[in-house]
DNA sequence: ACTCTGAATGTAATCGATTGCATATTTTTC
DNA sequence: GAAAAATATGCAATCGATTACATTCAGAGT
């Protein structure tokens, strides 16, 4: 019991009058030069190796790690990178956005690096509320989405900030891009479906300002295009990536007089709101229709039925995005942040989509 | 277009060489030191209305921001608090956090303060990744979770950082705690089905190791006990909140000779999992079974049939809970974070609960 | 007119690290 | 063994704000 309180109380007083480069050096019987070098091994300065020992031995009996924000002041930089996250309710409530965060975080811990979320929506109220003119206090950023808004608003178009963008190629395409290649995405999910034999397909597409939403169309359309098929403008219908509005929406595939036997949902969550009214009315997936969905969320294998959709590997695309974005920073000649680097998709087979054969 | 590439030049360096507040004071033709009384009110020293409004006014013109780094190292603060959020899948994975960090970003897009999550799982590899020793470089922390490991392993306990816990009451109960009285909520969940007069009930529990499920528990069985109830060994199986888990469990409620007309899980997650078994074994719910979830996830809503939940109101408790730490920061005397804030809980009735009546 | 008071502003130290330059020490070379 | 080169360390300026303390100034009171 003694014991345990004479530990608090020593933890306390250490937290309380946490060590400085001074103390080390006062103890090392060295100048905070040396110290500095000693703890930062990649400046270009040496240290004789016995003198570094000592050193980190000392910052680690005494629980040293350098002042942060002195460091930062000095260095002109805030070792923090940005992840823009659009702020869209149904989007931003599906657990897409789980993975990436899972991603930079075991990417950063063992770096000097942090990350700061900065979520955004597109009504300008909140997007003015981010300092992005002075940089918003990090060096880099991770992008989600490029939605038009950026562009139209020249808010990142003219920021000369570091910026990696996954999920949506950028318009002018001048900066780097991790993600899969929607285009081929498409043309797998429509090469799937006539591969089933579905001839009269319908659309539940994405968002306008969603570049990738017009990547995954293209894809699609290509196929069916060489295969001399259309899509009716019927059933052709826009949901917005929500969940809410493919629900509300799905009626209108039943209305046209020719009924479609499968829908190509440009992601899960309009995928799952069509399944769940074509339940209620009476039409069963994939009995009655066929349905493939876009992304592999969490619940995709978890819905009823299971849902047949195309796998996007996002921890892999962020993970691998955090890196570039890294190696950057460490050194912007050597790893210029332009391109487009693709990982690929798949298609997950599961139950929403029935052959026709 | 010459006027276009002009001003995208001049955004351009005004972004490379940031005004500092000595930038300021010159064109003010005053002392820095003004200037920074100027933007920061709160200071007890005055400044005249005219001298301030002119400040404002350049500081505004010229894009000025105060330097991060600088203004934290001098005031020996960070301005950064930390989110702690336990990192496990399929807890991780549902939406729940979401609508915390919206909360959280809310609250703060107008303060001095910025968030910072912290992942943490229950192996030491993730732990001790963090400097908790040193803080972190937050000010506060904002804990979703009082694992009982944060206890065994006093990481947290002898840390003397400002902190509010939402979700789990800290088992000594000397810090705040933010959220809903889960033994009230349990208590809500249990009358509810004994009002649908419901006799043999099943209970699908969280893990050990949260104090949060133990009162969801306690609550429940409290009621039970008021009516001469009680639940069979073979009825109370334990998923760890895990959806996959509670799939695996499901089939333990049907193997008893007894069957149970009605089910609570002490999350949604749960209760999706074992609804998902239940069908495939051709049980429906409600008609063959009852479930009651806890949380009110997204999903729940969404889910077939929609599912009858205790709803916690997440983003209330986030926000609640900020403006506590805020408040503390900005005066530790005046508002010590102890006690317990609690926020009304409710029962949302939807389709997955029949009355037996 | 003179002192006194308090408001407004200025001066300069300070926070804790990094780093350019200078110096000391060791090693290499011939 | 001396000069040259390479290595190791120290000194002190610096980053950009905040703030204790000093100073100036304006107006009130007598």
């Amino acid at each position: 019991m003694v014991n345990l309180n004479k530990g608090c109380k020593q933890l306390q007083n250490m937290t309380q009058t946490p060590k400085t480069i001074k103390d080390i050096a006062d103890l090392a019987k060295v100048s905070t030069a040396t110290i500095s070098r000693a703890l930062n091994p990649d400046t270009k300065m040496m240290v004789a190796p016995r003198t570094r020992a000592k050193i980190e031995d000392l910052a680690r009996k005494n629980g040293y790690t350098p002042n942060w924000a002195a460091r930062n002041l000095r260095q002109k930089n805030s070792h923090t990178i940005g992840i823009v996250l659009p702020y869209l309710p149904g989007i931003f409530y599906s657990n897409y956005y789980n993975h990436i965060l899972a991603a930079v975080s075991d990417k950063l811990i063992h770096s000097p690096y942090q990350f700061k979320l900065l979520l955004l929506d597109q009504n300008k109220s909140k997007w003015d509320q981010y300092d992005f003119k002075n940089g918003e206090r990090v060096d880099g950023l991770l992008v989600i989405h490029w939605f038009k808004y950026f562009t139209s608003k020249k808010v990142l178009q003219n920021l000369n900030l570091p910026c990696v963008i996954i999920n949506d190629i950028e318009p002018n395409g001048e900066r780097q891009f991790v993600g899969v290649d929607h285009v081929v995405s498409g043309q797998i999910a429509a090469n799937y479906l006539l591969r089933c034999g579905h001839r009269r397909i319908g659309v539940l597409s994405g968002p306008e300002w969603s570049v990738d939403n017009q990547q995954r169309l293209e894809g699609f359309f290509s196929v069916l295009k060489k295969h001399n098929l259309t899509v009716a403008p019927e059933h052709m219908v826009r949901a917005d990536y929500l969940e809410e509005k493919a629900y509300a929406a799905a009626d209108q595939f039943l209305r046209a007089k020719l009924k479609i036997t499968a829908l190509f949902a440009c992601n899960d969550q309009m995928a799952f709101g069509a399944i769940r009214r074509f339940k209620e009315l009476g039409i069963t997936c994939p009995q009655d229709i066929s349905v493939i969905g876009y992304d592999d969320e969490f619940q995709a294998a978890r819905f009823d039925p299971p849902l047949t959709t195309i796998h996007v590997p996002v921890y892999d695309i962020a993970a691998e995005a955090v890196s570039l974005l890294l190696q950057h920073l460490a050194n912007p000649k050597s790893a210029p942040l332009t391109g487009i680097k693709y990982l690929p998709s798949r298609l997950v087979e599961r139950q929403s989509c029935r052959s026709m054969t």
